[in-house]
DNA sequence: TATGAATGAGCCTTCATTCAT
DNA sequence: AATGAATGAAGGCTCATTCAT
């Protein structure tokens, strides 16, 4: 490698380059999406010159991929599933845990806010990216829900309604970012939700989901 | 000239010309996104020239917001919000109608099967359309919903929870379209519902969300 | 010819419509010029359907070619090149008569009001109508003039002082409307010249010219 | 790769394509006006890619407000105003090097011999370039002129007067070029007018303005 | 006869990508 | 290694004109 001046400690020059690009692009995927992005907003947030996806990327699809990597890292870095309850707590804590985590990271508000957005417009419009997201993250999560939800039912965990009782908690959490366009639009009070709205709407999230997978369970 | 065939009766050659560009224009929207399609590509399957869209619509975005009506008024024609229950039928079952009704537009597979792939896509990428969408169909809908909810808690429409848990009963609704392209790809079982499934889906969801709104009314 | 019913006296719907059609054009030719004019807006305009303009004149450029006929021999109908100055009259009176019903016509602000703007455009663009305008309109007003200055200067119609006077005498005529863009901005009060103040353009380019061919006639 | 000859010293490749783009406009928007003037016949006379007037220029109508600049530029550096007569000359002398200067510049017939065509299209149909030059160029122009005048009349700038001969002067001056296509069919031999022609044009209209002039500051 | 739905060429502009430096 | 000028394909849209009725 060629010897070089100026290199920031730990990061060189490329890297540093690197990493402002994949933000700049994060921020403008999920502002517009993949398709409405343009190579130069990318490059000009990134304060990179014109050429430089292709340089460090090869191609706008290639860096799409990258930042889908690196906000899932970032997210569960940042909010890791069961925040500081342990796995000794019980099934109702661990569950509001869960869902809290959840919300954190979609409403994230910080440099890596567009996490949610990006997730959201993957649903829609999958792209190669989304296989090995899936495998990589959403998978082993799926899979402390159901452990979870498979304990509160007190069945195992190969239940069908394991499965429909889980899908109904995560549904109710993606919901409110999901169909954001909508709520903000028909309840502007809900437009901005700050930390205590978030903990307010894990609770009615965690007390709605228990009720019901208590009677279910109760159904026996 | 121009040969056509089949013609419904009472319809134009004029409206023939319409009916195919909207149709065309929804599976394509509903494929790749407003941004992505092409005029060209339109007409094309509309089995038109080049310049149809914009002297039958004026432009790509007011073809869209057609799209987007035509597709709401025919799929809440086909699977109106009650179904055949009637007002007078107990909170319980007008719940469950309201759920398969909604779940059945969603998975729709006749002609219009591009409805809910359009409504998701809206969500996550509003363009004008929504606005007056929002206005004309989801309001109405989200009114009927309240009102359940709202006798079922035994309570005023304007109480903070009718909100809530209507929020958490649509949000499993739309949940299973939404974020379809995991669900297939991690259970593949479920990756087409036939009409069995979707019973059993708005059996589950009915159950899940009538034990917790109940139990959420006996708090008080 | 085939029997109509309701044929305005004098003038049958065809020829209603090519009336129309010309005034329409001439107006929209005047404001934004022959390219820019669409066939769309002057059918609108001139009430008729969107094909009417090539059902009556074959095309655009021939439309344009009547339209320019018409509004010639409108404008000299209007306002003759002498108005009511006989003959007889002296020369001066001749001059200030050919003068102001020069700037009438170019001024005019009647329905041919179109008529200075559109041999404005023909002088900087000509097309193959100017030739015809040329010979059955300009060369015998230009005649007339040229006739005016000899009487002034006391010479032979062929003296080269007898053109360049007229050309400066008209170039002055002209002047006003042609530049008029330029003049609207640098002198606001210019923008409208009523009755009055073109009596008064008259006055000052007739006084102006008398002196500078009376001077010159001098000079021997 | 594009090899460029010809390559003028302290000018660089972007400068080179810049510079040969607005020759090309120039003489384009000159042939045809802005509205037909194509951005691919541009380029194409420009030897530049089809892309390279937005990439240059941002659009066309930027590109046609540099071409007129570049224009008046070059015509007032080639011929400025009073040539090489001095402010301390008679104002008789003044105005015969305005006159002459101001014919030369529209008559030129070297690389920017579109000038004259180009402000004449912009007298009739103004573009919203015409704002700015007025202002940079014409205002300026105009006020040397009515400095002359003033002096000629021997009354204060604002006199009436003093507008009303200016006028008379500029407008001999842009007739001959203005209406230039019924002058060549009318009179042939003016088509083309040389050095000694220009010279001799100026000498009539300094003459003809002189004496109409001096008779108007006499009648006082 | 007179209409207006339909046509297709051609317009300006945008964009990811390339390549000589 | 890193740049940015230049590329050309493709986008939405406009328009005069045509043709079956």
């Amino acid at each position: 490698m060629k010897t070089r001046i100026n290199i920031p400690e730990g990061e060189d020059n490329q890297a540093v380059t690197r990493r402002q690009l994949i933000e700049a692009a994060g921020a403008v995927f999920a502002e517009v999406g993949f398709r409405s992005a343009t190579v130069r907003e990318i490059c000009r947030r990134g304060e990179a010159n014109i050429a430089a996806v292709n340089y460090h990327f090869g191609d706008k699809e290639t860096l799409y991929l990258e930042v889908l990597r690196y906000a899932n890292a970032r997210a569960l870095e940042k909010y890791p599933p069961f925040l500081n309850v342990g796995p000794e707590a019980p099934a109702e804590k661990r569950l509001r845990a869960y869902v809290l985590s959840f919300l954190l990271r979609i409403f994230d508000q910080g440099p890596t806010s567009w996490y949610g957005k990006l997730m959201s417009r993957e649903m829609i419009e999958p792209t190669a990216a989304l296989e090995s997201i899936i495998e990589e993250k959403i998978r082993p999560m799926s899979k402390d829900l159901w452990t979870i939800v498979a304990e509160l039912l007190d069945c195992p965990l190969n239940d069908g309604r394991v499965r429909q009782c889980s899908f109904s908690v995560v549904s109710q959490c993606v919901f409110y970012h999901h169909c954001r366009p909508v709520m903000t639009r028909m309840h502007p009070e809900l437009a901005s939700l700050d930390a205590a709205g978030i903990e307010s709407l894990a609770d009615h999230i965690t007390r709605f989901s228990l009720a019901a997978i208590k009677a279910i369970a109760a159904r026996k």
